[in-house]
DNA sequence: CTTGTCTATGCAACGAGTTGCATAGAAAGC
DNA sequence: GCTTTCTATGCAACTCGTTGCATAGACAAG
């Protein structure tokens, strides 16, 4: 469970409640790892009762109390083990690829909005890594030289910086491929069930 | 559920059994989903319950009989569907990038390792994508002028092949800061718990 | 003064995905 | 003769992850 890994790295590097865990999985620059709020209460919870974490009563005012949590001693361990076991190279799983190919048993011009849907998203996170990379590392209000820590961030956070703009470069790609096929409609698959396509 | 969807794509591409499914979904150059071969019984068992699919009793001599499914209207309609309505970007979940965060609190050079291992399956990747590109797409035995299917998993290819170059331009950016941290090893965060740091 | 948003936590139910095991005939290697 | 590998399908049990709902006080906008 990779979850329980994220949530010990970044209750390493600050302590927190699960309401903040959730925004910093959320917004984080770095953002390598998605989860909801549901599932991160109840890891936490989980790992309380293992004893891989501390946690600490924070009453507050205006707002409700919160529990902080840090990471004991057997979560470090546990961490540590982790790190030092392999883990398989990650497979994709790519919704607008599948998207992509089942075009072809469909008008591809109607996946035009949708690619330019998710290459605007991507060009959101693009301008956001980018000014996150700017404000802690490469500006003029970074920490003059970075420790450890802050340059493993870095090189995480170029990782998303390089993602982004490929995957914005191969979304050119696909639009592209898009409208050629658009411009000479009909030899796609021809549908042999309820949807004719329009022959224009 | 996306599972379903890879699915009718792929038999709308080619019928066939969930075995052949399940060596597709691994072995594919196109690479877009992954899925274990129980998953893929389910689904197809409750596609088929709900319509989506019609299955043909294939006997085979030598082998065991096989069950070779084919998208039905039903099916066709509901990918129809699915591809007009608007998904949501992917989030990505990466293993690796999590460890590089986590070495900040152990031992950076105690990943080299692991990062070369990924850097090396994601060369044999690309390999095998360039390989498949110049068979299917590029080559001299690739059609002539390709339909728009084959387009579009060309340009699929395409996406999964700067996938991989912008991987391994990557880990060989996080092995160059594993190095440098490596020999000014001493700054690493001081662990506070059970694993104390040999100074080097 | 009502609606909506933000902080903060959580239950219940469901769906997605993994792991281990089982069956069973054919072929290939040791 | 034995083990392993390949084809082919499936059950059972489990964990992981999502969705909808509930609570509850503070604050801001209309």
């Amino acid at each position: 469970m990779a979850l329980e890994h994220a949530i010990l790295v970044s209750l390493l590097e600050k302590p927190g409640s699960g309401y903040e865990l959730a925004r910093r999985f959320d917004r984080s620059i770095g953002r390598f790892w998605t989860a909801t709020h549901q599932q991160i209460y109840r890891v936490l919870n989980r790992m309380e009762r293992e004893g891989l974490l501390a946690v600490r009563e924070v009453p507050q005012q205006g707002r409700p109390d919160k529990k902080e949590y840090s990471v004991a001693d057997p979560g470090r361990a546990a961490l540590s083990r982790w790190l030092h076991e392999p883990i398989e190279p990650e497979s994709l799983r790519h919704d607008l690829a599948v998207k992509i190919r089942g075009t072809a048993f469909d008008d591809p011009a109607a996946l035009i909005g949708e690619v330019e849907r998710h290459r605007a998203a991507h060009c959101d996170r693009l301008a956001h890594y980018l000014a996150g990379e700017l404000r802690d590392f490469t500006g003029p209000d970074a920490p003059a030289p970075l420790d450890a820590g802050q340059e493993l961030q870095h090189v995480v956070l170029r990782g998303g910086i390089a993602y982004e703009r490929m995957t914005i470069a191969w979304l050119d790609d696909v639009l592209a491929t898009l409208h050629t096929l658009g411009t000479k409609a009909s030899d796609v698959a021809a549908p042999q069930g309820s949807t004719p396509a329009p022959s224009a």
